[in-house]
DNA sequence: AAAACCCCCAACCGCCCACCA
DNA sequence: CTGGTGGGCGGTTGGGGGTTT
């Protein structure tokens, strides 16, 4: 059925005898919209619409202006620092998409409910598990959020180093930076749980996360992670680093070996990580893990039979291991 | 080259709640 | 209490552009 030809059902009985119109926004209705609301601010969105001449609805008004003409929104990539962010006030609240946005300066409820389900749901598809599974709930937060606070430290230390030829070692703090849309500044102290990102966006002083302890799929302390693989970390410090309550093993009882023989979990990774991490020559510790270049070259070009297989490992080796 | 397929995201929908007369 | 209205929310759709076949 034509999406536009269909009678409008809405509540607004003057509405229902306008001829509104819907779909894609001209310039011109832009430029309507932004001007009235320019003068006389935003609210009562339905006669704001017959004010400012709009043949459009309060709510498509609003929608417009709030996800898209609105002088703070942010347009653009997400960023690792904001996919971050969102992974794991998701992890906390659920679909609660607007009170997510408010810790995502610039960004909308909707765009974040967009990157979820085109993103995140995707890889939950190529696992073949469910979005809302403790297995995927852990992969994100085991395995992509830590892979995540890599790069962002990663790219943050490169930032650094270009910045200044002078190095911090041994007791510096591992932090990252934020930068949102207003060029607000958040820094993140991995180190410690009174992190300025926690104080200003009130996210991480709370005894909400998924522990190992509470997991389902146990994270287990130094005997058994000791058995795991030992991948040099490029990063290992970060490790150490906990968010909120033992969110990440501490690096002084497990070790950069956070993750089990065979569960490194490429698949869970973002597109982009792991461009980033082919691209990074000095990491051929993935190539140790999993053969020469020249068997693993298929790894970067995974098959959804070669996911299947994979996945399969590690749902054995979970059920073999009942960890990680 | 073009058809088929896939992905992203702007926009819409239905439902709900708060407020007010 | 009730009905009307404004506004917010999460879920869904479909157009368009990019990619693959």
């Amino acid at each position: 059925m034509d999406e536009k030809g269909r009678s409008l059902k809405n509540n607004n009985n003057m509405e229902d005898e306008m001829d509104l119109k819907r779909g894609p926004w001209t310039a011109e209705e832009d430029f309507k919209l932004m001007n009235y609301i320019a003068t006389h601010g935003e609210g009562r969105w339905n006669s704001l619409s017959r004010f400012a001449g709009l043949q459009r609805t309060g709510k498509s008004c609003r929608l417009r202006w709030l996800n898209y003409l609105r002088p703070d929104v942010r347009r653009g990539n997400i960023t690792l620092e904001e996919q971050l962010l969102i992974l794991e006030l998701h992890s906390r609240w659920g679909n609660r998409w607007s009170k997510i946005a408010q810790y995502l300066p610039g960004r909308t409820d909707n765009e974040i409910k967009n990157y979820w389900r085109t993103r995140v749901q995707k890889h939950a598809k190529q696992l073949k598990c469910d979005v809302n599974s403790q297995q995927f709930k852990d992969t994100m937060k085991y395995l992509w959020m830590p892979r995540l606070v890599e790069r962002i430290q990663s790219a943050s230390a490169s930032a650094a180093a270009a910045a200044t030829t002078t190095t911090t070692t041994g007791s510096a703090t591992t932090s990252s930076c934020i930068t949102t849309s207003n060029n607000q500044f958040m820094t993140y102290d991995y180190n410690n749980n009174n992190n300025n990102m926690g104080q200003q966006f009130g996210v991480m002083s709370n005894n909400d996360y998924i522990t190992p302890e509470n997991s389902s799929v146990a994270v287990s302390p130094v005997s058994d992670l000791t058995e795991y693989y030992s991948a040099p970390n490029p990063n290992p410090e970060y490790y150490s680093g906990q968010m909120g309550n033992s969110y990440y093993p501490d690096q002084s009882l497990v070790g950069p070996e956070l993750f089990p023989d065979n569960y490194f979990d490429y698949s869970g990774l973002l597109d982009e990580d792991l461009t980033a991490m082919q691209e990074q020559s000095n990491l051929n510790w993935f190539e140790n893990i999993n053969g020469p270049a020249s068997s693993s070259d298929s790894l970067w070009n995974i098959g959804e039979s070669d996911e299947d297989f994979w996945f399969l490992q590690q749902q054995q080796q979970l059920n073999n291991n009942g960890s990680f």
